[in-house]
DNA sequence: AAAAAT
DNA sequence: TTTTTGA
DNA sequence: CCAAAC
């Protein structure tokens, strides 16, 4: 899409640091276009070489099971993120919400030097290293990958080659599939999975609700999952609805992996709380097999790979048709 | 860590 | 100063 | 109940 980045308008020495090869000259993205599709985060965020040290800073104090802090620098992260344009000098901080002293200290020195000696230190810490290459696993969280490096374990293989850890079923698949699962997902790959998914919703209920959400819908060209929602007219059969789908998939083979959760949605515990809301509707987390024929511009996939599939994860949400069309609007709003 | 409550 | 906090 | 899925 477009190549925005952070460019700041007339202070003289800035960050220039941190950003490397996407940057200068005006260099044609479609020699790098798969290397690209991986730093491609996307978007509309001016501020990336401060919200990425944020995000650092969080999921160190995440590591460390310091949640309070952790939030606070997600939120502050979340707050850049949400600016029309980036960051030029301290004082732009100033009217701006989440942002502590420590906050705008990481910032400071960013705009000054490029870089912040906390998040350097992070970055440099072995823990940090190892605990951030364990919970790239899809099943893996803080608390195991903690657990591990307890133990001494320090890398990926170390974990398959220890006889004594036994991985759930989640982590199993993780693994297994780990490549495909950390490659990113293209908007064509999104596209493909949306029609799969369509197909069989439609096969099932002729007059059901779908869309893709998520960053797809947010107008992202690639993501690092798909997120579907989808619901049946007929209030109070939903769950029913991703039920078969489910099974649907399954009888497509190509159902690899499949996490369902019953809906918690509660009326009236939950009445104006839309946003989370969604955590409480019948939802699934799968691992897909994509099939390299069903994309229009093929898998992302490296040449080498002569499988004609790739594993992806997918997100299937279900809500209640009057709680769809809310959730729907909210998303709608939030761009393009 | 930052903001709200005590 | 202590408790709570995301949507 | 925990951990993990976002």
């Amino acid at each position: 899409m477009r190549e925005s980045r952070p460019v700041a308008v007339e202070t003289r020495h800035l960050i220039q640091d941190t950003l490397p090869a996407i940057s200068e000259g005006g260099a044609p993205a479609a020699e790098v276009s798969q290397y690209a599709c991986q730093r491609r985060t996307t978007t509309d965020n001016y501020n990336v070489v401060f919200t990425d040290a944020f995000e650092v800073l969080a999921e160190c104090y995440e590591f460390n099971q310091m949640d309070g802090r952790c939030l606070a620098f997600r939120r502050a992260a979340s707050v850049l993120k949400s600016l029309p344009r980036g960051l030029s000098s301290l004082e732009e901080t100033h009217s701006l919400p989440c942002l502590g002293g420590h906050a705008k200290a990481i910032i400071g020195e960013i705009l000054q030097h490029g870089r912040a000696f906390d998040v350097e230190k992070v970055l440099s810490d072995e823990r940090y290293q190892t605990l951030k290459i364990f919970t790239s696993v899809f099943g893996v969280g803080p608390k195991t990958a903690e657990k591990w490096y307890r133990s001494g374990l320090r890398s990926l293989d170390h974990i398959l080659a220890d006889q004594s850890i036994q991985l759930n079923h989640m982590q199993q698949n993780g693994f297994l599939h780990y490549g495909d699962i950390s490659r990113a997902v293209s908007k064509a790959e999104a596209r493909a999975l949306t029609k799969v998914i369509g197909e069989t919703v439609q096969a099932i209920t002729p007059d059901a609700l779908l869309a893709l959400t998520g960053g797809f819908r947010r107008g992202k060209e690639f993501g690092h999952d798909v997120d579907i929602i989808f619901t049946t007219l007929e209030l109070g059969m939903e769950e029913n609805l991703l039920l078969a789908v489910i099974k649907s998939l399954e009888k497509q083979g190509i159902l690899l992996y499949c996490d369902y959760q019953a809906s918690t949605f509660d009326l009236t515990k939950v009445p104006a709380h839309s946003f989370e809301a969604m955590d409480h509707f019948a939802k699934c987390f799968l691992i897909l097999r994509l099939e390299a024929s069903q994309v229009e511009e093929g898998l992302n996939s490296p040449v080498e790979d002569i499988r004609g599939w790739r594993a992806v994860r997918v997100d299937l949400v279900s809500p209640p048709v009057d709680r769809y069309a809310f959730a729907l609007l909210g998303w709608t709003g939030s761009r393009v």
